[in-house]
DNA sequence: TACATTACAGTACAAGTTGTTCGATAACTA
DNA sequence: TAGTTATCGAACAACTTGTACTGTAATGTA
């Protein structure tokens, strides 16, 4: 890839991470991430057909980074320990992520960010279903599982990420589990 | 109330749920409301500052029938049937609001929705928390239990409010309680 | 190094959106 | 019936979006 093509995407994800943290999302212009890039209108619109494409890339990187090696593991030990472990490090590997993403989740356009976390989420929590109560549908509990995740973490992200990782997924394990 | 602004307010509200229905929140212009309402651009914004206002407008109609009756009294047992009664209820008046709600919870512009609906839970789950577990800070906890239960409303709207209230009810009272 | 390629800046443009203003008309209330 | 008030419809300025085009400069390669 073209460095001038690489520095140019990169502003654009910086200037829409800046502008995430003073407003929403839906608030935000291109024309803004235009200027706070500091590149050429037309610039943009080579790199990303709309502002709704720019975030789903956005979302995309961040997920590939926070998920990578996460997924479930053919050796893995199917316990509450192994899952309570997987889930303090995406809370980890999101509070160490290049890119702040708290005014990504905290402005959240649309929901995009969190439909793609919670369909990573069911990936993750599927393989751990015998740890939770079986008197409910698997369709129901597995919603429960990933929605609640997913508000744990946006609760975490707007305490400013305190406490610390492994706390907060113990804390979560405690409430879930039966 | 004059007649005439009670008739273009319905028809306001009206036009933004059909619209709803058919589009996400962002993507629905305050000229298509205008179109759709059957009603002069100037009367809009005589009742409405901007589409938001409206919205907001719409999610306090909609939860000023939905909890009516429902937060907590004083002769209230304490008990988890009476919890999952309570929640029941707050599912039937959902389901059975005059204004089809489902296009609001499924679109739900910036989590506007949500964001009202969980204050309310707040009120409601925090006479309850004797019912659950004691290990983890009481903020933690309300915000898991609110937020799972927002999650879940969600969840059955897009299954077309399929199981009964009471059915739902259950289940979330099943994988909450310790 | 020299050259062809490609990304970029900057401008201009059409189409659409937003929120406001104003005068005329019709509906409402007392 | 008379006075008040909501609505309509048009016009307006400011802004946003996405596209098109030109000249310039950076880049990768032979």
């Amino acid at each position: 890839m073209d460095r001038r093509q690489k520095k140019t995407r990169a502003a654009i994800f910086t200037a829409l991470q800046t502008l995430l943290e003073q407003k929403q999302y839906s608030a935000i212009t291109v024309q803004e991430i235009i200027d706070e890039a500091n590149i050429g209108r037309s610039t943009f619109y080579a790199h990303f057909e709309t502002k709704d494409e720019l975030l789903r890339s956005l979302c995309s990187e961040i997920f590939y980074h926070v998920f990578t090696d996460l997924l479930p593991q053919e050796e893995d030990a199917l316990d509450s320990k192994n899952l309570e472990l997987k889930l303090g490090h995406i809370l980890y590997h999101l509070k160490e992520h290049p890119l702040n993403i708290c005014g990504i989740i905290a402005a959240d356009g649309d929901g995009l960010f969190m439909a793609y976390f919670k369909q990573y989420l069911t990936q993750l929590f599927s393989r751990y279903m015998a740890l939770f109560p079986q008197e409910v549908p698997e369709d129901f509990l597995i919603q429960h599982l990933t929605g609640s995740f997913a508000e744990t973490v946006k609760w975490w992200v707007n305490q400013n990420m305190v406490p610390d990782p492994e706390t907060v997924a113990h804390y979560y394990i405690t409430v879930a589990r039966k």
